[in-house]
DNA sequence: GACATTTGTTCATATATCGCACAAAATGAA
DNA sequence: TTCATTTTGTGCGATATATGAACAAATGTC
């Protein structure tokens, strides 16, 4: 690609668009500056921008986004056939399991979810087509990890902020390699606890019929009623049953 | 705002992102260049952007969306206080009509889902946070429409397009003008299956403490299990409870 | 209230992008 | 195959944007 193939200030835009995030609803350009390192002249043309266009709101102080910010993220979920393919088997799995069902891809390090059947909420945070979660402490980021070369898979360890979020936490890449081994012979990934107390997954990986991994499926349980040493022979064979009904009708 | 406060290239950018939707997983240059209405130089510059960005993949031919480009969105649904703050009422609210419950906002003519807590699939189509919807013929939607100023609904109306989706669709403006004055007069808006055969809801706004009107909030069941005529002594309670336990916690 | 900081805005100019026109390549029909 | 049509890639002049400094305004501190 050549130098001028790359529209800047869109790169640009899309930067400030990211620096809205978790505990920053509202942003004055001076903090937009910072959070995307750009010039604040520059930084304060993009936000006027989202605003003229809708995508923001600007009260002479802040910005904010408006939900017409939806509709970019929405043109994917929409434009992909795989979430809306995924959906009607995660609701099924989900009814027979009696627990949440979720599928997800890789971005980066975290996952992505794309489509969720809940049953009931048993994490502390909300978890919607969209939502990101690490993937080294996730069950379906085990899954997907695992898929990939192990060269690759520890690439993405070592850009990873590997946090201890409880006791059970495995921050190790060695081991995380070791378990991604694991993962590639058996089959599933099992999380206990590691990124929530109370909280256990089980996930397998949605191949296509040419065996290559798309997406990652799982099952969520409250660890208070299904001990993670329950979770395989409860809810793996429904796992595998999902996973086998979705090889035929993912062609690559 | 001044002719130089506006960065075209991050505007144009958004356009080709919004291009992608619905059937269009994958966009040639050519095709992009079509529905956006840009130059086919223009839109190859955007496109090897987002690629380049890691918000597309791009095969040589076609270009498709990434899920990367869910961050855009996650933007929002993480920044706003409103989504995270309905999701537990909702749940709530779900639990206990034992039926699906959402929360939307406009955006043009159509609704947004921002939350929702689902208890089994009645629609056709899986909503999630980012869906959309026709206002005029969902019952979010003529809440929303009936919180503006008439002259801003008849607006918005004007350049809906009005289908008949089913044999009881409204979509006369005059009617529905003149439901949005019921709406407004008694609190709540009922669709009896005017998006989907054997769908029917109930929706009130969510006002905040100041009394705007910055959400609505409705219950969705199959008309089987729940006539039009059932859903108001059933429900209504239950969302006026709802939105009751929500007016002060939305400080403006 | 006065001072020091931070923030927002403007401006001139160097730089990058746009859209056109044309070239090259791919596609499809006969 | 050939030819027509469509699609994609590229060079260039005209136009739009980014930059960083300077200034103005707002904010915070003592």
């Amino acid at each position: 690609m050549r130098e001028t193939d790359f529209v800047s200030g869109f790169a640009r835009g899309l930067k400030v668009i990211e620096a809205f995030g978790e505990t920053r609803q509202r942003l004055s350009i001076a903090e937009a500056a910072k959070l995307t390192e750009l010039d604040r002249a520059t930084v304060r043309r993009s936000l006027l921008t989202l605003a003229e266009l809708g995508y923001a709101d600007y009260d002479g102080k802040f910005f904010t986004l408006t939900p017409k910010i939806l509709r970019l993220g929405h043109a994917y979920l929409a434009a992909t056939p795989l979430p809306a393919l995924l959906q009607p088997h995660l609701d099924h799995l989900s009814e027979k399991a009696g627990q949440s069902a979720s599928a997800s891809v890789l971005d980066g390090t975290d996952i992505v979810y794309i489509a969720r059947a809940s049953q009931r909420r048993v994490m502390s945070i909300n978890l919607t087509p969209g939502s990101r979660l690490p993937a080294y402490c996730a069950s379906m980021g085990r899954v997907l990890l695992a898929a990939l070369p192990e060269s690759e898979a520890r690439a993405i360890l070592a850009r990873s902020e590997l946090k201890q979020n409880t006791a059970n936490t495995k921050t190790d890449p060695d081991e995380l390699i070791a378990e991604f081994r694991r993962v590639r012979a058996e089959g599933y990934a099992i999380i206990d606890q590691e990124l929530e107390i109370g909280l256990c997954s089980i996930a397998v990986p949605v191949d296509s019929d040419r065996g290559e991994t798309v997406a990652a499926i799982n099952i969520g349980a409250p660890a208070a009623l299904v001990p993670a040493a329950e979770m395989k022979e409860r809810y793996l064979p429904l796992l595998k049953e999902t996973q086998a009904a979705l090889r035929p009708l993912l062609r690559r």
